[in-house]
DNA sequence: TGCGAAAATGTTTCCGCTCACATTCGCGGG
DNA sequence: CCCGCGAATGTGAGCGGAAACATTTTCGCA
């Protein structure tokens, strides 16, 4: 088929940061006359195409395709023959529009800027695609239910087999909910409410990980710098921190709320809410940790000496931070591949999925947290 | 329509991060028998059932769906009304299979982990999203380029208005030129040997930015710390890093060659191999710039006292590095859009699309650069 | 008041594919 | 050697929407 050419433009008129191009989509250029040079691509080959190459019906093909079973060896090899020769793609509208099933899989995300929900992002991305699924992004603005309603409008045009929502605040939970997407539905992050052991929670896990450590280096007065409080995820590790605390009988200090951002983190600490006698700092993720750590600098507060800190998430920057971030690594790879397997097994209706080991988080140690003065 | 019950499922057997469940897709779940309790959501509406309800033909919905203009106020009310009380959705799939015209477009990348691609990313997509167009984040595994085909081979059979590559290596542009993607393409980040003033660049801009700050604090030895260099913007920084060190007539450095990430900026300081004469380092991103900083503080040397650090991007917790770094910022989510619209441009056809202002890096002076000893 | 053209609306066929059903083929047994 | 039955293959319809073309209104104006 389509041999397209890559033309480099010969000259920037316009300012671009270089671009290749290649045009070869058959715009259905409905110029009235024009001189517009219009590179008509040869259609793409369909299933009659290869059938009529193939001289066999377009049934067969389908069927080929489809890898049924009982075909004669001889046409087999016909028609994988044409199909070679005209180098045939399926045409995955067509298909899903006739089995109404689709292979897409669409993941809401509040920011991708965010580390944690963007490296989840990667994670179902690259599980989906070896599944044979395509993922759409769609980035949502959290503070716009406008948009979001938009958003929504736009996925349920979509033929999707599923939808994943990260990074859920509790406005996107409920629009989500309102709105009622019509199809399975992964809502990671969920209520902070949830039923069972809180400790089912990656997010109260990790953030108990921190915790203990911090403990059994023998600090008693430790504070929570939390995320943005409408996420679920913050409120998550919010509640891992105060029943771990509440359960090793420790000081309750309130916690300070933060917004997943540096800037948080250092305002939490620049703005003197935290009582002196605190020894330890639990953030929510590595950022919150870096502003805080940032802002113990300029106050002449010695970390891990007068003061540790421990973040969450373990970004790649975390081990070349001042000092070094002790923190709970979580695998988003693996996270992305559970999150998909979840979503899967809800696709199939499996009544109770498996979907393989839930991903522990890990504690990393390394400068950060010491034992107290 | 459909008016999908949230289900929290009321205990959780497997671990997971709470989920709320949605389950109206007809699965056509083709169980034998089963007592697989399926929960048939009453079918979407169609143009036809809205035609129906309106009392017109389905060629009127669809005109009125156009937005064609002549339309009998009475017909159009009436239509209109009947798409809300059926809460009517187009189906894209086939809309795109009737027009051969896709609302969808592929972005490529090969990491969404890094922070300048990832916040393109989110940038594109946003300005996809308000024109419409749904985006596809394809992320590609850089150092496998059998997966790369893959990728392809899947884009190719999407329905796709157009792709975008972004953080393109020579591997990955090897690759898509050779495969032929029948779609227009924006590839970002060209090769390095681009026609015309490499100015156009905005990596290349960006980094002289950089660079002539050093030079105006008053310094002369000037080492730069490169991205991955099979990266093209790696590339055009070190480019644009060359050429304006040639034009001011500074002593030529040895670039050393780093990733991208913190620990190549640290590798590249620590190694030793920087000259013990030079007073800065511009750093391919700020990523490298903490690295380097890090590295710099263990070996005992200030900065910016002793040496200077530049950075590239403006990522978020640049501010909260120590010392608070100096970078160059650029505005992604207008990067963003601009991509977008050269995108369309190129879909449409335009001979020279008028894309708007380019995005200007710009420089932003914080703490870790200041005049030499 | 009636005619014709423009405006409004309707009908048909097709996009590429899968599904349900129809038909043909091939081979073993009576 | 022919019948029958299962395997292999073919045929037609329809998924939801848009485009081309056909038909019916509507309305201005002679």
């Amino acid at each position: 088929m389509t041999l397209a050419a890559v033309v480099r433009s010969p000259s920037l008129t316009w300012p671009r940061d270089s671009v290749a191009i290649v045009t070869m989509f058959p715009h259905t250029n409905t110029r009235k006359q024009g001189k517009t040079v219009t590179v008509r691509q040869r259609k793409a080959a369909t299933i009659y195409d290869v059938a009529t190459r193939a001289g066999v019906s377009h049934q067969t093909v389908s069927r080929y395709l489809a890898g049924f079973e009982g075909i004669r060896p001889s046409t087999r090899e016909r028609v994988a023959t044409a199909l070679k020769e005209l180098d045939y793609r399926p045409n995955l509208a067509a298909r899903s529009l006739a089995t109404n099933r689709a292979h897409r899989i669409a993941v809401l995300t509040g920011d991708l800027l965010a580390a944690g929900p963007s490296r989840t992002v990667q994670g179902v991305a690259e599980a989906s695609r070896a599944a044979g699924y395509v993922v759409d992004i769609i980035g949502i603005d959290v503070d716009n239910s406008e948009s979001l309603r938009e958003v929504i409008d736009v996925i349920r045009g979509q033929d999707l087999a599923g939808v994943v929502a990260l990074a859920v605040s509790d406005r996107i939970h409920d629009a989500i909910a309102e709105l009622a997407i019509d199809a399975p539905l992964y809502l990671d992050s969920g209520p902070a409410d949830l039923p069972g052991p809180v400790g089912q929670s990656f997010n109260a896990v990790g953030i108990q990980l921190a915790l203990q450590h911090l403990i059994d280096l023998g600090h008693r007065e430790i504070v929570h710098i939390t995320g943005a409080m409408d996420y679920l995820a913050a409120k998550a590790r919010v509640k891992g921190f105060e029943q771990l605390a509440l359960e090793r009988g420790l000081r309750v200090h309130p916690i300070i709320e933060g917004d997943w951002t540096p800037r948080s983190g250092y305002a939490a600490v620049a703005s003197g809410q935290i009582d002196p006698i605190v020894t330890a700092i639990v953030a929510a993720n590595d950022q919150i940790a870096l502003g805080a750590l940032r802002a113990l600098d300029e106050a002449g507060v010695r970390c891990p000496a007068d003061i540790s800190v421990t973040g969450f998430d373990d970004i790649p920057e975390a081990e070349y931070y001042t000092p070094s971030l002790t923190t709970v690594r979580i695998d988003f790879q693996q996270q992305g591949t559970y999150i998909f397997n979840a979503l899967m097994a809800q696709i199939r209706g499996d009544e109770r999925p498996e979907t393989g080991a839930f991903i522990k988080p890990q504690l990393v140690v390394r400068a950060s947290a010491a034992p107290p003065r």
